[in-house]
Parts: C-alpha cells; sequence; structure tokens
DNA sequence: AGGGAAAAGATTGTTAACAATCCTGTCAAC
DNA sequence: GTTGACAGGATTGTTAACAATCTTTTCCCT
C-alpha cells in the first residue's frame, strides 16, 4: 500500500510511482526557480516522459496548475507557462499585500521556536548566497522565504493560496520587473525576523506591508504585451 | 447518437453542450445554497446524468472542486462534499479576515457608481427576504454579497480566492454554526455599503474586520468530529 | 522566386472498454 | 441467533484506441 521510496535522483528517471501532487510540486518549483519561464510550452509527451506517467495524470496535472492560474490552456493548442498581464500583476500583489501581512501577524503571534529557527536559517543561506554573488540562488531562497513564513503561520489555506501567488509573482517579477534590481532584500527578510522573535504582530505586520510595496514598487506595468508568450500579436500589431 | 433533446431550461435537462467551468459554478452554488450537504457523496454517474455529459468531464470537475477543498476525494471511493475540520474552519474564517477588509478597501477606493448601485439592490432584496421571513433566501442572499463585493474590486484573483472560502464557510455555518441564528446581519451589510458610498475606506476595511469577527463568533469549534462525514468515529469515540 | 493551398505529421481532446477496488446481500458455521 | 466469510453487483481508476484540431512541409501556380 503504501510507497516504497524508489528514491529517484532526478525526475528524469522513471519512478515506481510518483503522486500527481508531487507533478504540481515540481512544476510549481521550476517555475519559482525560473527555470520555465513564462510562455513555455509544456508539451504533454514531453512530461510524460519527464515524469514515466502516463498522459492521464500529466493531464490532470496541467488542469490543476491551470486552476492556480499558473500555466495557461489553451484550446486544442496544449498548455503554457501562463504570462501574466498588467492587469493580473497587479491583482496578484494586490492579493499578496492582503494576505502575507496578516501571515506575518500570525506567525509573530503563535509560532514556535522551531519555526522561527527554520526562518532564521533561511536567511542565513539567503544572505550567503548574496555575498557569494549567486544571484539566482538568492532569488530563490527569497521566494521561499515568504512561503516558510506561510507554512509556520499553520493555516493551511493561506498556505496553498499564498504558494500560488508566489509562483506567479516570479514570473511576473521576470516580465516586468528592472533587469537589475533584486525582488527582495534580505535586509528586509532581516528585520522582520527580528519583529517575529520579539513577538510584535503588529510591527511584523507593518514590516511585510512595506516590503511587498517596495517589491511592487520595482515593477514597470505600463506596458500591456505579455511579450513573450504571444508573438503572434506582437508581430502582427505592429 | 448521444445527443438528447435540448431543454436547456434548468441544469437537469441535457443541453447541447456545457462548459466545465459552469459545472463548477453549479455545484459551487448548490454547496452555498446549502442545497448540497456537507458528507453528500457525488457518485460520477448521477452527475454524468444530471448534467448530461460524460464521465471525464466530471472527472475534472470533480478535480477543480477538490483542489478548492470544496469537495474531497477518497481514493477509490468517489468524492464528496467537504466536511471541514474545526481547524480548517479557523483557517477559513482567518484568510476571510485577511481578504476581506483589504476587498472592502478596494471597493471604497475604485469601485463605479454602478457597482456600488448592484450592491445596493443586494441589500435590498436580502432585507426583504428577511422581512418575508424566508431564511434560506436571505441566507443565500448574504454570502453571494460578499462575493458581489469581491467582484465590484475588480480584482480576479482576490474574487476567485473569496468564491472558494465563501462556499466553504457555507459548509462550515451548516456544521458549526448555532442552530439559531443567522449568519450575517443585514445591518452589517448596510452600514458598510455606507461606508462604500462615502468612499472611506479605512471604515469599510474596519466594518468588514468586525463583521467577519461577529460570524466567526457564533462559531462553536470545540468538538473535534465533523459529525456528519464520519459516523465511525463518533460512534467508536463514545 | 514568392505566395498560397493542400497533404502529411504531430499533438490534443474524447470515447469506450478493461481492470481494480469497494459496497451489499447471502449463506454457512459456531 | 449472531458472526464471519464469500460472491455478486456497482463504482471508481486506468489504459488504449479513435477522432478532431493544429502545425509544418511540400508542391503548384503566378
Amino acid at each position: 500500500m503504501n510507497e516504497s521510496p524508489a528514491q529517484e535522483t532526478d525526475g528524469s528517471g522513471a519512478g515506481d510511482e510518483i503522486t500527481e501532487t508531487e507533478i504540481v510540486e515540481r512544476i510549481f518549483e521550476a517555475v519559482m526557480e525560473r527555470r520555465l519561464a513564462a510562455g513555455t510550452k509544456l508539451s504533454e509527451s514531453e512530461l510524460c516522459k519527464a515524469f514515466g506517467v502516463g498522459r492521464m495524470r500529466i493531464r490532470r496535472c496541467l488542469l490543476l496548475l491551470a486552476s492556480r492560474e499558473v500555466v495557461e490552456l489553451r484550446e486544442n493548442r496544449g498548455a503554457y507557462v501562463a504570462s501574466p498581464t498588467p492587469a493580473q500583476a497587479r491583482d496578484v500583489f494586490e492579493a499578496r499585500a492582503a494576505l502575507e501581512p496578516a501571515i506575518a501577524r500570525l506567525v509573530a503571534e503563535r509560532a514556535g521556536a522551531t519555526e522561527i529557527a527554520a526562518l532564521e536559517r533561511f536567511i542565513a543561506e539567503e544572505a550567503a548566497a548574496h555575498e557569494r554573488g549567486s544571484r539566482h540562488e538568492a532569488i530563490q531562497l527569497s521566494g521561499q522565504f515568504h512561503l516558510q513564513l506561510a507554512e509556520a503561520s499553520g493555516n493551511a489555506t493561506l498556505e496553498r493560496m499564498l504558494r500560488e501567488l508566489v509562483a506567479r509573482s516570479s514570473l511576473i517579477v521576470a516580465i516586468y520587473g528592472a533587469p537589475g534590481l533584486e525582488t527582495c532584500r534580505d535586509h528586509d527578510h532581516a528585520t522582520l525576523l527580528q519583529a517575529l522573535r520579539a513577538r510584535d504582530g503588529a510591527a511584523a505586520e507593518r514590516l511585510m506591508a512595506a516590503h511587498l510595496q517596495d517589491i511592487a514598487a520595482t515593477l514597470d506595468l505600463s506596458g500591456r504585451a505579455p511579450a513573450g508568450g504571444d508573438l503572434v500579436s506582437v508581430l502582427s500589431a505592429r
């Protein structure tokens, strides 16, 4: 009944069986780590080979991802990594502005020492990556910090919602973010953690709100074309 | 050879074709209107007959509903309307407490006169239902007011998230709510609308937060068994 | 040679049959 | 008479084949 852990080193290996939840999670991670760019085609047969599962299961996973607007399902044309429009980008960051301050407050009020310690470790890794100059890794850790925070809130619903928003944010920053700028400054995370350690819910809430506003401020949402994904309209429009 | 006569006046008739989005929406509505109680089995064949579509499409719809935790998918045992646990109930109302004040503020800040007018009409209907004494209808309209508000915010992501939360709230109130009490007092909605008309975002935010707290306060989350769905544990526990 | 139409190939969407699991009703044994 | 096992029926999960659509290549015509 229970899975004998086949322990495949990478996704390419045909594991004995892989949960559809895991597949969805893998694709989520790939999007968050910018290994899958906006507009990338997700062919069914490719995914079948990649995960070693049947087509039906891949199809279910793509539907799940589409329901969270991380991929876009086009009729008879397949699945593509979503390319959020400026309006969608605004929506996502408005939603984050609503959720995350509340999450920060919850963590400050009720998180255990274990969770706080885990967050500290994350920040340390993030700072190390910054010093090492590996920007890619820093971005990745920075996003995961927000998810770790949601997990520490102990609210599964908030966590699930934020997971979607963070993944979409990754796409948004890639499209509309200023090329040179970082998304999250680790300093912000550090000061936030200080408030959490002090169990200061109000301060945590305020700091998170300001942090998100800083991130949103680095975006340029004036252009209206999603750029990468829709070559046809770009070329036909001129 | 599959087409039955048209007759798409109601859901039972086999329409020529119905979108899976519509099917999901129908089930959502049925849950919100308490026509589908928590724990109700959703048999595939029944749904196929009800909507006049193939099994695959029903299957996709159930997966979609499960991804929003409105139905629960049990291995080899079918789909059931979700029975939120007390912990889940707490999560849902915490999430609403995070989202809805922000939604109320957005509406106050940017909604057009048309949307405000639509909200006014809703409240009028709600009050009329109250006077008429039709509690069922009042509850239904009360829930829809919150959704209408989300729609008026102009943020599709917030709207979608709230739709899930309101549907789950309907199940939660049915399970853990005090039998005699109403969920939303129409007076609260009226005062909130006043703040919206005055474009007072801060007041709208505050009123919504208080309103949600009132609703959550009527719930009794001390018991730990989901009651309806899990008879076995109920009986074995005594 | 360039443009456009048509056919070949590939990919997606759907239907139907098959296999596995679970629930129900019956029968035998204690 | 009650409890247990067993078989039949029903429901779910999966696989495979089929149909429809889109993409690409090729070929003909201007």
